[in-house]
DNA sequence: TATTATTTTGCATACGATTGCAAATACTTT
DNA sequence: AAAGTATTTGCAATCGTATGCAAAATAATA
């Protein structure tokens, strides 16, 4: 049932030829004449021939494959991320080894390991971390580690994020603007830097308005502790009057909570605004202002940036940030008139 | 800066032993003294090593590496299939590749002859068809394709779908059950198979009651689509008083437009009922009746197929289909008042 | 303790390709 | 047509590991 398989020197032998020309044929860059050419070819198709990309890679010490490890798949701004960095490096005659990064599953560092072990020539980390230790160790093996939406204090690898800082600070203008007196805001998981920057942002513009946060919760990016964290907080003695969530995610629960349990008026009551702009923001059931993360742009450089480290190996690492536009929507009101 | 790279035979002689000892170490099964395993376990752990995978496989002629090609990213019961599929396999020592099949990057064909080249020990091929002649060949290789989620008239490879045929009998009773006299269908793509049977149960079902469509449009599981589609159904002269959208992703596009563009009321005015059950549709801005498709068993089911089918190089393929429940929410109304 | 049965070990080969080197062929040039 | 230059081509080594085989070491038995 399973026949043989089809080697370049099975087709050397139909082709007439040695075993290294057929390897030529197929090795771009390599020399081979017309005829020789058109002799492999033809023996190729016949056979069905195509060369095994893991005993070349065994002898090129490259083997076109990325590791990625992701989490948080449920934010949808991950799929989509997957999909145009799936979609560019397949272009590029790159292919994704995907490794989840759950809770559930060891450490990040224990995956990072059984990347390795694919001689991957390059690993992403979106929205993960890694240890110290480990990341020595990829860069003693010449293998470039970049950062998606997360930085890390440590210049050994780049990180691709949004100006998250930025963009925190947009929100906070767009709020004070919109004549808001009493602004809260939910964090993300505190460990990410994404988190702690918009935050940082958000309420470093408020102070230069001599205005600082009237309630703060964590929701830790998940869905369900926002929605404990949207509860506590308004269900205060003097509720906010807008609210900035860490996340377009988060913010969906948040408006559930706002609107349908609490029955309150979004956005003539409390105003809402998200980060990520993923697809959903835009539908108008939610309709939310939010920061968009231009995730073509983040992937773009984000590819750009692994294969320079890959061609070559000494590439200093970057860390950069793209600016992002606020999105302005429905859940959030620009008068002044005071709500309640 | 870049460290050589540490092989077997370092490890060999650090510890005093010969390569193959190593070898044997790292091979579950083989036979190794406790003395010997100790010592170069110490100088394994010592110089970092761990086998080269690529290495091994050429040998071996098994790669731990299962082919994932998916479409359609963009509706979330796909990312949450992924995570499943990755998770899963992980834990089974096995890793995934993923391939997009986007419209955009050439046929299905040369994809899976891209995934052929890493030498796979499996192929899933999430929604997606495949041409009979590539099914040979993988057949002729000894690779098993799997199809997830989309079934296909070929005896060469299992499939795993949910029973839509069932699910679409469900969804009639139940909207025949709320006394509605205009029913309406938006159908996915229809070349797709879970299209065709979630439209067979349905048609069938109603003509079982002596009904039929009262209106059909097709969406093409495109919210886009769907979008425009609800808008020349709820726009003609007798408008449905229900419709069953074919997946939960399009329910989402069409909802919007019956509510926010047309101002109609849903369920008073319209009763939805999608498929999938995503997690969105459980959020109360929708809030939407729909067919569960069990991801984790479909999943788990498709999982152990594709190991069964390593093992065994003799398993034959089997079609499995998986009954998801009907999940009844706020978008259907039940009592038989009428509409209007 | 001698003999047999069982493990453990090292040697050498194989997996399927790439690539430096030298010989062979093809193309220029005079 | 002969000499010189540029291309092609085949040979053989190599990448890092697994594994059959026979020898060596150990354990079990008498």
């Amino acid at each position: 049932m399973v026949t043989k398989k089809i080697t370049s020197l099975e087709v050397a032998k139909l082709a007439g030829v040695s075993q290294s020309a057929v390897s030529r044929v197929f090795t771009p860059g390599a020399s081979a004449s017309k005829k020789t050419e058109e002799k492999v070819r033809k023996a190729a198709t016949e056979l069905y021939y195509r060369p095994n990309v893991l005993a070349r890679s065994l002898i090129t010490g490259r083997s076109r494959i990325i590791g990625l490890v992701v989490a948080h798949l449920d934010n949808y701004f991950y799929p989509e991320a997957l999909e145009l960095i799936s979609n560019s490096l397949q272009k590029k005659g790159y292919h994704v080894l995907v490794f989840m990064a759950t809770k559930t599953a060891g450490s990040i560092d224990d995956v990072v390991d059984e990347i390795l072990d694919y001689q991957v020539d390059g690993i992403i980390l979106a929205s993960v971390a890694i240890s110290s230790n480990l990341a020595s160790r990829c860069n003693a093996r010449g293998v470039p580690v970049i950062l998606f939406n997360r930085s890390q204090d440590d210049d050994r690898f780049s990180a691709i994020t949004s100006d998250n800082i930025l963009g925190g600070q947009k929100v906070a203008r767009l709020l004070i603007a919109g004549g808001h007196k009493r602004i809260a805001y939910i964090a993300g998981w505190e460990g990410a830097s994404t988190q702690r920057d918009r935050e940082a942002g958000f309420v470093e513009e408020l102070k230069q308005h001599g205005m600082s946060l009237h309630a703060r919760e964590v929701g830790n990016f998940i869905q369900d502790e926002a929605r404990q964290a949207a509860r506590k907080m308004f269900t205060a003695n003097e509720i906010p009057d807008a609210v900035f969530v860490a996340s377009d995610d988060m913010s969906f629960a948040v408006m559930d909570v706002i609107r349908f349990e609490l029955g309150l008026k979004i956005p003539e009551q409390v105003s809402v605004v998200g980060y990520d702009d993923v697809p959903v923001s835009s539908w108008p059931a939610y309709d939310l202002t939010t920061v968009r993360q231009p995730a073509n742009r983040m992937v773009a450089e984000t590819i750009s940036m692994i294969l320079e480290c890959i061609e070559n190996k000494k590439t200093k690492p970057r860390q950069i940030k793209i600016d992002g536009p606020l999105i302005m929507r429905g859940s959030t009101r620009m008068s002044t008139k005071l709500s309640k």
